[in-house]
DNA sequence: TCATCCTAGTTCTATAATAAGACCAGATCG
DNA sequence: CGATCTGGTCTTATTATAGAACTAGGATGA
């Protein structure tokens, strides 16, 4: 590939964003965190990813400040892999991912996991974008400023 | 690579959204076309990526219905690219990157991008997550549920 | 304690994807 | 009508990935 091209310097947020987790495991890596896998052979067990490839992908991430390393919680002298702070920012992005996927992705009566709050195992409500004020807007009453602040 | 593995049959809906527009180029060219770009030589000026690259993932994108080409607006022989309602369905999902690079990629004072709603030019709020009766979700209070309807 | 299994990787090789640029046909412009 | 623009395709060098084999150190159990 002639090394693949960066975006970590571009000023759009997106661009950087998918700088840092926009290659083909890192979203499902870190979901599979989210979804409780903490273990480098549970993750790869259930992504059935490469275990080269994982480890790759765990020391970019992990250099980057979305997750890190701690000793493992069932008293082993393994580790595991948590999510930090800016890891766990990355939820709303899956959770869009999610509702999209299922909104499009699926026929009709295709089974398909859920995301609920735990507390009342009730499904959780469609993501919407609002103005500063508290209007919902949609993407066509919108648009992006360049170099702002 | 022995052929990328794929996950479109996967029944976690984020792993089927990924699938589609889950590799290194495709929400970037998404984010372009909402940002106004449609032009075939616009979309591979902006990003820089090679043409074969491009015409590819365009050919992708229009397979699995994300977008369509369209006569061109300016009365033109040529044709320009459009998301569909699917497409457009993946909005929240660039906000969504868009927020989580603006909070975490950029140091204090640098410069980047702002989405604002058109009409008043004022920033969108945060997206947040909510529960089915409008209480605010925290990514701990959620879980998800395997092979629901 | 020692043999064995498990865990979390690393290393190796083939094949596929990408970047970069040459090339080209048809549309457009002057 | 000649020059340039548009929207690609094709080619080549290089990188990334899948898949499998291998390994070192921890855990397990007899």
């Amino acid at each position: 590939m002639v090394k693949r091209l960066s975006l970590g310097e571009e000023n759009c947020p997106v661009a950087r964003a998918l700088d840092v987790i926009g290659d083909w495991w890192s979203l499902l890596i870190i979901r599979d965190i989210f979804d409780g896998l903490h273990r480098f052979g549970e993750i790869q067990e259930n992504l059935g990813v490469a275990k080269g490839v994982l480890a790759a992908r765990l020391r970019n991430l992990s250099e980057r400040g979305v997750l890190e390393t701690a000793p493992a919680s069932d008293g082993t002298a393994y580790s595991e892999y948590v999510l930090t702070k800016k890891g766990r920012g990355l939820f709303l992005v899956i959770v869009a991912l999610r509702q999209w996927g299922e909104a499009y992705l699926y026929e009709r009566g295709e089974k398909h996991s859920l995301l609920v709050e735990t507390a009342t195992n009730r499904k959780v409500a469609a993501l919407q974008l609002m103005s500063s004020d508290g209007r919902e807007l949609t993407c066509d009453k919108t648009s992006v400023q360049k170099l702002a602040k």
